[in-house]
DNA sequence: CTGCGGTTGTGAAACGTTTCACAACAAATA
DNA sequence: TATTTGTTGTGAAACGTTTCACAACCGCAG
């Protein structure tokens, strides 16, 4: 079903999630089927865009009538592996923790969060929605032998090597890291930056060059 | 000093704020200048890029030598106008929200919150950080008389588009957004999106595709 | 069964970004 | 001054992504 990988791009892999979300949302209004046309034109992409980007892992479509909402959104999900889901440990529970903890869009799409570390004194042993927090310092015993997958890092920049460093040590492969550094992994170890004031600094950006831009 | 805009990329910008945060490690270890090489290899980055990227703005190395670290930073910081405050409000303050009000890095960039909206009775009135959440029906009338330049949108999907839709209407060019939709926005404002699950989606897909991929 | 309007899937063209490769130059050394 | 080492800035080549354009096909109407 899913084709021989050849290669395919952040990009596309990014528009995919785009398009899972955009079929959610036609299925609620009870779409059956979409046209690459409209869904291009409510995600302010192009028709050939959208064909080309789904025609790199099979053909969904039928020529006349569009693609089928809801059976097209199953297999996104299933080419991007949220199909199922996913045990996510959680390092660092101050202001972009804890908001992630409760973040629903991540347990939505299959990202369970079931455990949480912090090396503060404090917050070791609270309960963060039904999880008790435990110490970063045992992150190598306590995910060697877990099932966790995936490793989403929340803490300040001067310690967020110290902790990656650990969470490898334990055999993690995925890591998403919210602090504004750039961390050192083995090339076997997926790692993915969030930092949200990039996007603030490209809108500050295009402010300060506006007539120049559009 | 700032050369004419011949159409300058996304990724080029985001690299800025890449070589800006790690220009400023720099100084604090004491480098006085850095070579493109160095810079990249700091960075996973190409000695090339780094040199063309810069080159679109300017000739800020010596040849021989290096770029000189602090001077390097300062014209990217007036690149990416962030070598001057912003005046920013933040709609919604549920977990994203309330992250953000004490988000370091944003304030470290100059970006300040000076205005909080939700539509929560309960949150209205109550204090954030030294900010009086307003009322978000008053968004308009609020943000039209204010200095606010940017506005950081953080409330759930269903409600988005009206509040943008608000912000908008009280002549703002400058958005960035949480919720995990599509949002319209006229052709001459700037709206840029973060989806803090899109990244794990990306994860998700990298480890069901190992072996094919690395 | 034929013809028509609509839409996919895809090779090829167009476009954009990254990498290469080297002339130009700075500093240091002799 | 001449030579060597090191690094920038940049045009051109290589590469990758997006857009174009159209054959292939679906459903429907006559």
């Amino acid at each position: 079903m899913v084709k021989p990988q050849l290669r395919i791009s952040e990009s596309t892999i990014h528009r995919l999630s785009i398009y899972y979300r955009a079929l959610n949302r036609l299925e609620r209004e009870n779409y059956e089927t979409i046209s690459s046309k409209e869904l291009a034109k409510r995600e302010k992409l192009t028709p050939a865009q959208v064909r080309k980007d789904l025609s790199f892992f099979g053909s969904f479509g039928t020529r006349g009538l569009g693609y089928p909402v809801t059976e097209l959104r199953d297999k996104i999900a299933e080419i991007l592996g949220i199909n199922r889901s996913w045990s996510v440990a959680l390092v660092g529970v101050g202001n972009i923790g804890s908001a992630l903890v409760s973040y629903k869009e991540f347990q939505k799409q299959g990202f369970r969060i079931r455990k949480i570390f912090d090396n503060d004194q404090r917050k070791i042993g609270s309960n963060h929605k039904g999880i008790i927090v435990s110490d970063a310092d045992d992150i190598v015993t306590e995910l060697r032998d877990s099932k966790i997958e995936i490793v989403v890092i929340a803490v300040p920049s001067l310690v967020a090597q110290m902790i990656v460093d650990d969470v490898v040590r334990a055999g993690i492969k995925a890591i998403l890291n919210f602090a504004p550094i750039n961390l050192k992994v083995p090339d076997d170890v997926y790692l993915r930056n969030e930092n949200m004031a990039m996007e603030l600094e490209y809108l500050s950006f295009s402010l300060c060059n506006d007539e120049a831009q559009l």
